[in-house]
DNA sequence: GAAACCGTTTGCCATTTGGCAAAAAGCAAT
DNA sequence: ATTGCTTTTTGCCAAATGGCAAACGGTTTC
């Protein structure tokens, strides 16, 4: 819990008692490696706070083929906002490619924390909107990057994610295939 | 305004009086085409609704090449949220490449609205998520096609406004060369 | 230990894309 | 119409990536 707190008080100021209801309203909860947190055709109704394990987020292209859209590592918020806001179903999965700690909030306590806590709204739209820019400043700096620079820089920004994730996601990642990502790391160890 | 007034009750309701109030607040602009609406280092005051035109936002890479991060066209607003909400300097360029109108609101004038309009807040939230999750999904879409899927899909989502970018911005957005892109068009066409 | 399974690597070759320079086309000003 | 400027196209070749199948390596199962 204190994590998340420490996360949260990054965005907004928050007094000891609203700590406390914000603790009081997380669930914690379990997820073993290569689960589904959520599946595309399922309507959200609650957001997880990650403490521990890797989730990636992914779909299934026109083709059949699974593209993995990005990481989540530990300290970040996870949920399809999109659905969760317009109750609608989800289009994508969320699977645990580790071991996974998370807090939950339901969609419930998230409206009771929103109508408790003055300020409460802007600190989670700060998040949401902070979460999403470096996701589009991410994607979009590889977009101009050859793939060699991407798994380099993959490596920079998940320093000690890289070696846990199969390469087979990694590469659906970085928008390769894994024998194209394969040569990739044999070049680069020469 | 009408469109601007229909954007925003597509995410929440408003009073006629909340409406004239969002109104009164917000100021029009012009800019020609090829000017820069906002620049890296400067710390945005204010958000822009775009009625008319088309943005590009975009930056250099370490390379010093300039890169198309995506385009922005009419009925969407246009800020580099992250730096107008922690008030440090944007470092991406939002530049016009057609004639552009819009409708600006200074941070003071949304500041007003949020305390003044229940639920303001929530509605710019919504629309930021929405925003960012457009971004993110094309992007990251993107990643997973070849060029050539990369710009018959531009057409599709931009039907309109294809016809009116400078061949080399496009390039850039879709990640390839102009030289590419124009052997790219070259095979479709025939 | 053998077999089955899964993820990764490798080899081979086709296709795509990049880099560079020159040519062509479009556009604005005179 | 001519000139100058910019954008786009083209040609040439090199480098990067994909597709496919086979091989390899590690793990699990029996």
């Amino acid at each position: 819990m204190e994590a998340l707190i420490n996360y949260l008080l990054q965005f907004g100021h928050l007094n000891q008692q609203q700590i406390d209801l914000v603790k009081s309203k997380g669930v914690l909860r379990e997820l073993k490696k290569d689960e589904y947190y959520a599946e595309a055709g399922k309507t959200p109704r609650e957001i997880a706070f990650l403490t521990e394990g890797i989730f990636r987020v992914c779909y299934y292209n026109k083709q059949g083929e699974e593209i993995t859209k990005y990481f989540i590592d530990e300290n970040n918020f996870v949920v399809d906002i999109n659905s969760y806001n317009q109750n609608i179903p989800s289009s994508e999965y969320i699977h645990t490619i580790t071991d996974c700690r998370m807090i939950i909030f339901s969609k419930e306590a998230m409206q009771e924390l929103s109508m408790t806590i003055i300020g409460w709204d802007v600190i989670i739209s700060k998040i949401t909107a902070k979460g999403f820019a470096e996701k589009v400043n991410k994607i979009s700096t590889m977009m101009a990057e050859d793939a060699t620079e991407r798994y380099l820089n993959f490596f920079t920004k998940f320093p000690k994610l890289a070696n846990r994730i199969p390469l087979s996601y990694l590469a659906s990642y970085l928008g390769i295939t894994p024998s194209s990502l394969s040569r990739i790391r044999k070049n680069i160890s020469s």
